[in-house]
DNA sequence: CGGGATCCTGCCTGATACTG
DNA sequence: CAGTATCAGGCAGGATCCCG
């Protein structure tokens, strides 16, 4: 839980599992997160080897995010929850 | 994330899944969990039918919590936590 | 474009005391 | 024993502005 239990981590991570992402697309993706928490979520993830962050000189700057192995070993957690989510229909029973 | 994503709802269902807990159990179990939290907690999960709530109407009163079926179904996603857990010592790296 | 810095706020949570 | 009531605080998160 200190991993993906943040209001918006687990949804990173999530949306990295279908590939790399800039911060601009979490931006538009997880819609209303902002810069400021987007930004501490990133570094948290990448100081715990859940993320890697690459860095293209170029002009304008472009910044991807990847998952790591580690990462990548969250896959069946998230496969679990999905299941379960689709199971129960948690979000439809939220009204 | 919003049934099992709370602070103490995680250890609350991991308890139970060792077996139904009374209330001052999980007082002892959580350590520093104020009774008002753990009341809301435990409310919260019955109404989501986590958890069910059984009362012994004796003298002193007795009450019961135990998983319900959909809680039951939990189980994978905690398995699959735990084992990333241990996979990546989690708990130890916290310094 | 990808963030850092600042300021501000609400809600979650803890502490404590009390009751059926 | 199993909670509820009340009060107070902290910290995650939002809004905004700015810079390389």
């Amino acid at each position: 839980m200190n991993v993906i239990g943040g209001k918006w981590t687990f949804m990173i991570i999530r949306e990295l599992f279908y590939g790399p992402k800039r911060f601009g697309e979490f931006q538009k993706i997880l819609n209303g997160i902002s810069p400021r928490t987007l930004s501490i979520r990133l570094k948290e993830l990448e100081e715990e080897k859940i993320i890697n962050r690459t860095i293209y000189s170029e002009i304008p700057p472009h910044v991807e995010y990847s998952l790591t192995k580690k990462g990548e070993t969250l896959r069946p957690i998230f496969e679990a929850m999905k299941e379960w989510g689709n199971a129960w229909d948690v979000l439809a029973e939220e009204k």
